[in-house]
RNA sequence: GCCCCCAUCGUCUAGAGGCCUAGGACACCUCCCUUUCACGGAGGCGACAGGGGUUCGAAUCCCCUUGGGGGUACCA
C-alpha cells in the first residue's frame, strides 16, 4: 500500500522452476510481472530456474512457456536458462569464501539431524547453530583428513536487522537471528570444490546480472527476501525493489497447490476455458480496477492503470463460480463467425465434417449457441443434436407418448415445407398454429412435441431457429418421422 | 514451537477519519422477457471478528485478544 515512484527503465522477471506445469499461482506472479513492466513501459523477462537436476525437466519448460504465451503473456528476449550460469554461480560462492562472508561447513547430515531434534526436544526453533563458522585451519584439516565432504555458508549475523520497503506491505523488517543461523549456498560437495550453488544465492546473483530492478513475487518468498537482502550487500549489488503479492487460496483458505486439482493453466486450457477470461480472474484475484472500469477487462486495457497501491494484501480464494461466468462472458461477447473458428477443431474431432450445413449455417448455429455457452467445450455438447440424429431422452420420449404429441406433429409433417423452401419465423409460427389446429392440440404442446421430436430433449435454444437450421439439412422431417 | 504477514457480505472486493443507512461483482432468491433452458433486465438476501483506546466523529489510526495464512531445507 505504499507508494513508490518509479523511475529509470523498469525490468522485471518471472523464475518458473521447471519442475512442473504452469501453476495458476506463478502464473498469477507472471500477470503482475508483465502488468507493471507493461505499465512503465519495462522489460518482462524470463529464466528458467532449473538447478534442481533431479525434478526439472524439458518438458515442463515446454508447458510453461506455452502456458504464458497462451495467455498472452508475452515476454522480452531470450529466457535465460539459469543451469547455463554455474559458472557466474560458483564465481559469486568464490567471493564471498575470498571476502570471508562464506565458509565451509563440514557437519554431516546426520549431526545436523542430530542437532535439530535436540532442538526440538527443547522446543526451540530449528536453526543450524553456526559451528563450523570459525574453524581454525586445524580444525578443517582434521575434517578434510577425515574425508569428509563440506557445504558452503553464507554468514549471517544473529543481530542484523533487515529493512525492505514492500510495493504491496509497506516497511518490512526482519531479523537476522530468525533466519535459522548461516544458510547454505552451495551444496556439499568435496572439501576442496564447490557444489551446486542453491536458490538464494543463484536468484540474486542472476537478478543482479539480468538488472532486475523489481522483484515481483508470492509473499511465500518473504523470508527468502530477507536472506537476499543480505546477499545482495554481501556480493556489492544494487538493491531492487521488492513487492510480495497475496497469494491465492484453495476453498479452505490454503495455499493453493498441486493437490488441490486442476491448478494447472494447461489443465484450464484443456477444460475449455479462454485465456482471456483466465487472465482477467487472475487479475483481480489480489487487484482490483480503479472506480468506474469494471470487472472486465483486457491484460492491456489493466496493464494501462495498473498500480501495486490496488494490490490487496490479503490472500484471495480461488472461485469457479467466478471465473465460469468470466468465461461465459467473454464466449457470449465473441463474433459467431470467431466462436465457429474456435468451435470447428472441436467439432472436427467429433468427426463432425459433412453432417452439418456449410459455413453461414454453422455461423448461425454458434449465434444460436453462443449465449447458452460458459465453457468452450458447452458448443461440443450442445452442437451434438445438429450434427448427430439425437436419442430422445426420458422426458422427450415422454412427451412424444402424451396426448395429441403424434397427431400434432403428424399434421405438421403434412405441411412441411420442401427443403428448398427457406423456413422463415414467420411461416414456422404459421405452420405451428396450423398444425395445431388441425389435430385439435394446443399450439404449446406441439411446441414441446416438436422440440422432443427435433433435439431428443425438452430443453435447448430457440425452437423456431432450431427448427430452421435442421430445416436446412433437410433434418426435421426425418426426425418427425422417426418420431412418429 | 519460533518468526513474519493478514482480517469488510458465502466468495472476490470498494473504502486513505465525516461522503457509509458500508458501494460493486460472483453465487443464491423473486419477478420480467421467453409457450423450454440459457442469455438479458429489474429487485431482494447478505459483511466492517471481539474488546479497549485516540478523536467532536473510527470500517478507516493505536493496543490487546481471537481467528486465518505463510515461512522455518544441502527444493525452488
Amino acid at each position: 500500500m505504499i507508494s513508490v515512484a518509479v523511475t529509470g527503465p523498469v525490468r522485471v522477471r518471472l523464475a518458473p522452476s521447471p519442475t512442473g506445469t504452469l501453476h495458476i499461482g506463478t502464473a498469477r506472479t507472471a500477470v503482475f510481472n508483465w502488468l507493471f513492466a507493461r505499465r512503465h513501459g519495462g522489460q518482462f523477462l524470463l529464466r528458467i530456474e532449473d538447478t534442481d537436476k533431479e525434478r526439472s525437466r524439458p518438458e515442463y519448460t515446454e508447458n510453461i512457456l506455452e502456458g504464458l504465451q497462451w495467455l498472452g503473456l508475452t515476454w522480452d528476449g531470450e529466457p535465460v536458462i539459469q543451469s547455463e550460469r554455474i559458472e557466474a554461480h560458483r564465481s559469486a560462492i568464490q567471493h564471498l569464501l575470498d571476502s570471508g562472508r562464506a565458509y565451509r561447513c563440514y557437519a554431516t547430515e546426520q549431526e545436523l539431524t542430530e542437532m535439530r531434534e535436540r532442538q526440538a526436544a527443547e522446543n526451540r526453533p530449528p536453526r543450524y547453530d553456526n559451528r563450523h563458522r570459525n574453524l581454525s585451519p586445524e580444525q578443517e584439516q582434521a575434517f578434510r583428513a577425515e574425508g569428509r565432504e563440506a557445504t558452503i555458508r553464507f554468514r549471517i549475523d544473529d543481530d542484523a536487522t533487515i529493512t525492505w520497503n514492500d510495493l504491496v506491505r509497506g516497511a518490512m523488517q526482519w531479523s537476522g537471528a530468525d533466519l535459522g543461523g548461516d544458510m547454505v549456498i552451495a551444496r556439499r560437495a568435496p572439501a576442496d570444490r564447490i557444489g551446486d550453488p542453491l536458490y538464494n544465492l543463484v536468484v540474486v546473483v542472476d537478478d543482479a546480472a539480468m538488472e532486475i530492478t523489481h522483484v515481483i513475487r508470492g509473499e511465500d518468498h518473504i523470508a527468502n527476501t530477507a536472506k537476499q537482502l543480505l546477499l545482495y550487500e554481501a556480493l556489492g549489488q544494487p538493491l531492487p525493489v521488492f513487492a510480495h503479492t497475496p497469494l491465492i487460496l484453495n476453498q479452505e483458505g490454503r495455499k493453493l497447490s498441486k493437490r488441490d486439482g486442476v491448478t494447472s493453466v494447461s489443465d484450464f486450457r484443456r477444460m475449455g476455458y479462454d485465456p482471456k477470461a483466465l487472465a482477467n480472474y487472475m487479475t483481480l484475484l489480489g487487484w482490483s480496477p480503479p472506480e468506474g472500469m469494471g470487472e472486465r477487462f483486457s491484460l492491456a486495457e489493466a496493464a494501462e492503470v495498473f498500480d501495486f497501491v490496488r494490490v490487496n494484501r490479503a490472500g484471495a480464494r480461488f472461485d469457479w463460480d467466478k471465473l465460469n461466468w468470466l468465461n461465459g462472458q467473454v464466449l457470449h461477447g465473441l463474433d459467431p463467425a470467431d466462436l465457429r473458428q474456435q468451435l470447428l477443431p472441436l467439432w472436427q474431432e467429433k468427426g463432425w465434417n459433412d453432417q452439418g450445413g456449410d459455413a453461414e449455417w454453422q455461423i448461425e448455429l454458434c449465434r444460436l449457441l453462443a449465449p447458452s455457452l460458459t465453457l468452450l467445450a458447452d458448443g461440443i455438447d450442445q452442437a451434438t443434436p445438429f450434427f448427430e440424429t439425437p436419442v430422445a431422452d426420458e422426458a422427450a420420449q415422454a412427451q412424444l407418448a402424451s396426448e395429441g404429441a403424434r397427431a400434432g406433429l403428424a399434421a405438421l409433417r403434412q405441411q412441411l415445407p420442401a427443403q428448398a423452401t427457406e423456413l422463415t419465423p414467420d411461416l414456422a409460427q404459421a405452420l405451428l398454429g396450423q398444425a395445431a389446429v388441425d389435430a385439435g392440440i394446443k399450439k404449446g404442446v406441439l411446441m414441446k412435441s416438436l422440440r422432443a421430436a427435433l433435439l431428443g430433449s425438452l430443453q435447448g435454444p430457440d425452437l423456431v431457429t432450431t427448427w430452421q437450421l435442421l430445416h436446412r439439412l433437410g433434418a426435421d422431417a426425418t426426425r418427425i418421422e422417426a418420431a412418429l
